[in-house]
DNA sequence: TACAATGTTTTAAG
DNA sequence: CCTTAAAACATTGT
């Protein structure tokens, strides 16, 4: 479920923490998301007595720090972060349970595709370093987007967008609403697009990073009808311009898109 | 019942 | 080495 915006505002769940210190560490040892955590036996002791100090979020990665130390996370599919009251008792999929002072923060995620792992301040220093420019970042600029463009010639437009390498954070929905924003078929062929085009996807990735931060990121707000988002799950769905919505699975995924704003061409294979 | 779900990684194949 | 498709992961909801 969570992509950039979503990951903003499951992490912002937990800022009434803050300030607080740890009083009691839940978990599951034998729970998916702790797969890539190497040192879980030890993760009671380093955060007994932390505080809670703030929050990070990159793209759809987030981390927490306590103390010198960082949390760190990944959503997956079905994560979610919330706060509960200070004794909450874990159900079925709170899988991690980290008690303060009045609060209890919890990773709850059923399908358990997240990950977990506990970052020391010298192992978190190295992937701060590793990290691509965030898509409203200076540094995310027309030339990053055309060398990647070129680098990847004949991956469709929408397994692109979804390549968290260069575009951290977008994900399956925030992709169709950048191509249909575009007016860029999703199995366009990523090197051949115009200048024009390219210019167009780089600006539109920005602006529905930054539209979608200012809306679901802060409190999950509903998004204007004028946002292929409201269309493009319902069986049925039309196009704000009046075009009934088409999807199909490309790049792996499911893909909503309108045939009129957005044209097949010959590269798009019949697909239109 | 069968399939799909806003994600990532691994594997296999071209 | 690069690209791509498919499978795998685990659970819930339609």
């Amino acid at each position: 479920m969570p992509e950039l915006a979503e990951v903003a505002y499951y992490a912002k769940q937990w800022d009434a923490g803050i300030g607080q210190h740890v009083t009691k560490v839940q978990l599951h040892p034998e729970a998916r998301i702790f797969r890539q955590a190497d040192n879980l036996a030890e993760w009671t002791d380093l955060l007994a007595g932390r505080r809670y100090e703030e929050r990070w979020t990159h793209g759809k990665q987030m981390a927490f720090r306590f103390g010198k130390g960082w949390l760190w996370g990944h959503l997956g599919m079905t994560g979610k972060l919330w706060m509960a009251e200070r004794d909450h008792v874990p159900e079925k999929h709170d899988h991690l349970v980290i008690h303060l002072t009045r609060h209890a923060l919890v990773v709850t995620d059923p399908r358990m595709f997240g990950a977990w792992r506990w970052l020391s301040a010298s192992a978190w220093a190295t992937h701060e370093a590793g990290l691509a420019p965030p898509i409203l970042s200076d540094a995310f600029t027309k030339g990053l987007l055309n060398d990647f463009l070129k680098r990847r010639a004949r991956t469709p437009l929408k397994a692109l967008l979804l390549q968290q390498e260069r575009f951290p954070g977008i994900g399956n929905w925030m992709a169709d609403e950048i191509l249909w924003r575009s007016g860029l078929h999703p199995n366009r062929q990523a090197g051949s697009l115009s200048p024009k085009e390219s210019g167009l996807l780089w600006q539109k990735c920005r602006l529905v990073a930054r539209q979608a931060l200012r809306v679901i990121g802060t409190d999950w707000s509903t998004p204007p009808n004028s946002w292929l988002f409201n269309h493009r799950w319902k069986d049925g769905g039309q196009c704000p311009c009046g075009t009934p919505l088409r999807r199909a699975s490309v790049g792996g995924r499911t893909t909503c898109w309108c045939p009129r704003c957005q044209p097949a061409t010959t590269e798009t294979d019949g697909l239109t």
